[in-house]
RNA sequence: GGUCGGAUGGCCGAGUGGCUAGGCUCAGCUCUGCAAAAGCUGCUACAGCGGUUCGAAUCCGCUUUCGACCUCCA
């Protein structure tokens, strides 16, 4: 098993990772809350850390990967209002906030089949996990960390503080929380204002409420994922993932609820990815920015100038690095969608390639060259998950391919050694580990035919030099995005738009 | 205001001390009936100012500037 090396936002530096069970690893990402649609902000965590699992997996990990749906009224409990998002969404919809849950989450799984994105083993949702949250919020009172207000029950975040390393996730310090000049309402019934909330009472308006030992409420935003990730990954796990922005306060207070639950930190490895960002700005709902998946697909917002394939931009995030801010533009789109277009044909190339199986290389640096690039491939990822040189290191060796097919690289230049190195780069790094999928379909049979047909009948007219009808053909074809290619040793290729 | 992170060529974006990532665009060339595609070549950048060093985009300091978090947020 190669040495996966990779940026822990604990300890804010690249670490080697060790799983707690040798062969086995367990990754919890936060998942979406399902009271709108989802949008191109959410495709990067779940794009990311779709790789990272395909990654563990290709290591030989046998992987537990579980992302929650968040469908409980999480609320703004440090907000205005204190409202619940859901119950709040579903009454503006006139919705059930059961049925309002379920079609954000069909979208989204809809989307995330789109990007390709695999499936999580498990997929747990807030409200299947009542009582999970409830046993663990009497566990914290018990130890003495938590209170009850008016039937609301908030975590002691000072006593917290006094034990233990509160906010060194976050880089917060404590006393500066304290201190903060921002009046909020709401916070009369917390002993401190850096309290949170596990459990809240419902108000009568209040539409999703539950049974508890504090009387009929919801859960706080904070406590699910607690409850959730240790009931399937253990108390203590190998890799939390998420957005940057989820860092404080919704890590730091999972962080401190299960410390007091379980007596030790739920997380060995955090993993945070960085934002998507729109004129330099946060894509987000409080900007007003965002670009909802539907709107990506079909192009149908005043910011995009065209629809983009959901491989674009999952190739398009996966050409930055994780950690970096990605910055939304049609402009970046495009190229992404014309490298992809460039590299995937170059790829199908490759598998038609019928190497002649000389052992020895014709062009010895070349071979070799190319070797280093597959080679390499490995070592970027387990460097941080850098797709970011994978891609590089692929676009590399495209001309090599496309120089083969043109007759610009000796069909022996490579060994056939090489050339199976290369098959197999291809097909695990781009299929495999960053999930890449052509842009359209494979055309069935009978498609192929008419073309075909068209191709000979254009074919037989060019040798008669009747060119008018050669062209009529071709430019009919695009026209219709059918695109016809004279290759050089006579055959005639199509692509489609 | 506090904490943290950025500023890289026309654009997007890798990169932590020497070996000029990569993509897109643009220009020229090869191939070609023409075109497209493909290949080749060119465009040598690291916010500014100091410092450390034989050598800095990369380390240190200051300045300017942008952003994230501090409130729901991927």
């Amino acid at each position: 098993m190669a040495e996966l090396h990779f940026y822990n936002s604990y300890t804010r530096q690249k670490e080697k990772f060790t799983s707690i069970t040798p062969g086995y690893a367990g990754l919890y990402v936060c998942g979406p809350t399902v009271s709108g649609e989802s949008h191109l902000g959410h495709a990067r965590p779940y794009i990311t850390f779709d790789v990272v699992q395909r990654y563990l997996k290709h290591l030989g990990y046998k992987v537990r990967y579980v992302r929650n749906i968040t469908d409980a009224g999480h609320f703004e409990e440090e907000g205005r209002d204190a409202i619940d998002k859901v119950g709040e969404k579903a009454k503006l919809e006139k919705l059930e906030p059961m049925e309002m849950v379920h079609k954000y989450t069909s979208l989204f799984h809809y989307g995330m089949r789109l990007f390709n994105c695999e499936e999580p083993a498990i997929e747990p949702t807030a409200t299947g996990h009542i009582i999970e949250q409830i046993a663990m919020i009497e566990t914290i009172i018990e130890k003495g960390y938590a209170y009850e207000v008016n039937g609301s029950v908030y975590f002691d975040v000072k006593k917290y503080a006094e034990n233990y390393p509160y906010g060194k996730l976050s880089g917060r310090i404590l006393d500066d929380l304290l201190e903060t000049t921002r009046e909020l309402d709401g916070q009369e019934e917390k002993r401190n204002k850096v309290d949170f909330a596990l459990w809240k009472n419902a108000p009568p308006e209040h539409i999703q409420r539950w049974i508890s030992p504090w009387g009929e409420g919801f859960p706080g935003w904070h406590i699910e994922c607690s409850a959730m990730s240790s009931k399937y990954l253990g108390e203590t796990f190998d890799i939390h993932g998420g957005g940057m922005d989820l860092l404080f306060p919704h890590h730091e207070s999972e962080i401190a609820q299960s410390t007091i639950a379980h007596g030790h930190p739920p997380v060995n490895y955090w993993m945070h990815n960085n934002m998507i960002t729109i004129n330099g700005k946060k894509m987000g709902k409080s900007y007003n920015n965002v670009i909802k998946f539907s709107e990506l697909f079909s192009g149908n917002h005043p910011l995009l100038e065209q629809p983009y394939h959901p491989m674009v931009i999952r190739f398009y995030i996966l050409q930055t690095h994780y950690r970096s801010t990605l910055d939304f533009s049609n402009e970046s789109l495009q190229a992404s969608e014309r490298a992809f277009r460039r590299l995937w044909e170059a790829y199908e190339l490759l598998q038609k390639i019928n190497h002649p199986g000389n052992a020895d290389a014709g062009d010895k640096t070349l071979d070799q060259q190319v070797i280093t690039w597959c080679n390499e491939c490995e070592d970027f990822m387990c460097d941080d998950f850098n797709t970011a040189k994978v891609i590089a290191n692929l676009f590399e060796i495209a001309p090599v391919i496309n120089g083969m097919k043109g007759g610009q690289v000796a069909a022996n230049a490579l060994s056939a050694n090489t050339i199976t190195l290369l098959k197999k780069t291809f097909k695990v790094f781009l299929e495999d580990v960053l999930g890449m999928q052509p842009l359209q379909a494979v055309q069935n049979n009978n498609f192929d035919k008419v073309i075909s047909l068209l191709i000979e009948i254009r074919t037989d007219a060019k040798k008669r030099k009747d060119f008018a009808t050669s062209d009529q053909i071709r430019n009919k074809l695009a026209e219709g995005g059918i695109l016809l290619k004279d290759e050089k040793d006579g055959t005639v290729s199509y692509t489609i738009e």
